[in-house]
DNA sequence: AAAAAAATTTCAAGTACTTGAATTGCCCGG
DNA sequence: CCGGGCAATTCAAGTACTTGAAATTTTTTT
């Protein structure tokens, strides 16, 4: 950067050499108090701003920390990555962010990127495509800890941080089922692993209160063009249609109302509605939302933290991965008949 | 980063210099071919990354941007942003992102912090607070090219890419007068210059068609606790109310149909609303929102190139600030009588 | 005034990498 | 058998900074 002055600048400057410099900058007593104040009132007068760089070279540490980030336009992500800043800013960590939407090659790449930036551990967001074994061995031979947000599977080795996803999907169903309804449909989402946790929910749910799910009342967002909006209104436009929807998140539910809406069909009284986020659209839509509540920004926080934490251990990932499931809560509103 | 390997390390197992083992790497005529084969395969072994900071050291560009950004939860910005990203990523640039609302310290530590990092230029977004002297003074004398976003004042000395927020606000005050609507209100936002701006179009609407602004009809979310949503609904409870609202962006007209639905008012029979930005929500409530279309995505791929060029021809601020006002739509929908 | 002691400053090496210059090793001709 | 010419490799300095050791300057003591 042009302008930027050096300690050897300001060595120059003052008659002395960079090494008293960078001690009269650190109040080392062994300085001269006169020299030091001389030292100190030409780095105030050119605003002097240690190179952070140098620091990451000569300790290993670069105090940044690799984010793959889907895209920026998405509340509960957004949400998720607030919490995730709060506690990285605390502890004095930056980020360097890469949204896998963006990228042209593997995922792979992006972890080639992060190395190369030295970054000190890595938050991966789901990306919603298959990844290439090539980047999964990549992944396993990164050398710095990577925790996943919001996405696991069985046996999986990483660090995670997420909703119980099955668990508020169970409860949003039999929510419908005791207050009467049966005739229940699905809007899921089969490209990330929170959405196939929800679907299982869904279904343990169904079966275990002696219902079937009907797969033509089971629609995949994966499948949709831009958004779930037409799909849903021709599902609700058939003359057997379902009396409620459990719906993969309150965009989704937002989209099925506005369906309703179109076909003149009534919520709560012809069609409950269940989302799933308890974003501030659900509060603030009429009917309010019913929902399940998340907690995006405490997920970015304990996921923040659960990494500094194996960073400052330095133990790698060799003491097995830590899960963390962060408790849902339905949220009642007026959408539920 | 443990486990990283340097070329000193690739040397020491290929029995070579680091020297040689940086010309093989590269290519370099000099180097004899089976030796560099001989490197190039450690080096794939170990899947050699080179230090990205020594490439910053060494030729004086970080190729980072420095990104000072309110929250992650924001739709508008998120799209911004997403703008940016694309287009700083196809040129190689990577981002270093802090939030204005996670700072404890002045404005100024967040110029410190990217200082540090030595970017190569900056994209502000608007600050929702007064900026304080020292931080203006601190601007003033840094370094590289500073972009703002979406906020400009009289005299900005600074380049700016930005939506037309004076000339959508009059356009969407005008069209609720040629509907022949003339008891309007505001809702507005006192803290940002695109506030401020999209205020002064909705009183420049109002006098030049000889309508007077009642300023009990206007309200001010800077005032609010956390929504507008309790003042939006004591304005609308009255017996005097408003029948036409222009909203400071779709979020509060939104809150806007929330509280006229909760006073049983009929959008848009007995209140037209219009909003700003024309999110995705605005197309997806119902009825669908009037609103003033804007381009965040090409706002945001706009002031990344411009950034670019101001950093690849090196000039500084000297050649006077470029200011690139991005054009506004009014789209009708049903909010309007 | 010279030596000892103390105070202050500079040196040098290390972090990772680049690149022109210098050096080494090697084959061949005289 | 030794120097020219060439290919292949290493050296050295530079980027910004830290830190213990060494060197220098200043002060004190005899």
């Amino acid at each position: 950067m042009y302008g930027v002055i050096s300690l050897k600048k300001i060595g120059r400057l003052c008659g002395v050499s960079e090494s008293t410099v960078s001690k009269a900058l650190k109040d080392h007593p062994q300085v001269k108090a006169a020299t030091r104040e001389r030292i100190q009132m030409v780095a105030r007068k050119y605003n002097y701003q240690p190179n952070a760089m140098v620091e990451c070279m000569q300790t290993g540490r670069s105090k940044t920390i690799g984010i793959a980030y889907n895209k920026f336009n998405d509340m509960f992500a957004g949400q998720v990555m607030q919490g995730i800043h709060q506690t990285l800013y605390r502890n004095g960590y930056e980020t360097l962010i890469i949204c896998w939407d963006l990228i042209v090659g593997d995922g792979a790449d992006v972890l080639n990127k992060f190395s190369r930036r030295r970054v000190d551990g890595l938050l991966l967001f789901p990306m919603e495509k298959l990844p290439s074994p090539y980047y999964l061995e990549q992944l396993q031979s990164f050398h710095n800890p990577i925790l996943m947000i919001d996405q696991t599977w069985a046996g999986n080795e990483y660090d995670f941080v997420g909703s119980d996803d099955q668990a508020g999907a169970f409860q949003a169903t039999e929510h419908l089922i005791r207050r009467g309804l049966s005739k229940i449909g699905n809007v899921c989402y089969g490209a990330v692993s929170s959405g196939i946790e929800r679907r299982k929910g869904f279904e343990t749910a169904m079966s275990e209160n002696g219902l079937t799910v009907r797969q033509d009342w089971l629609i995949d967002i994966t499948d949709c063009l831009e958004t779930p909006y037409q799909k849903i209104y021709e599902l609700l436009r058939a003359e057997d249609r379902p009396e409620a929807l459990v719906c993969f998140n309150d965009t989704c539910a937002f989209e099925a109302a506005a369906a309703a809406y179109d076909l003149d069909i009534k919520i709560p009284q012809q069609l409950s509605l269940i989302g799933f986020g308890d974003l501030d659209i659900a509060s603030k839509m009429r009917p309010r939302l019913t929902t399940v509540h998340q907690s995006p920004e405490l997920i970015g926080r304990k996921a923040a933290q659960l990494l500094l934490d194996k960073i400052s251990r330095k133990e790698g990932r060799k003491a097995g991965p830590e899960h963390c499931v962060v408790p849902v809560e339905l949220i009642e509103r007026e959408s539920v008949r």
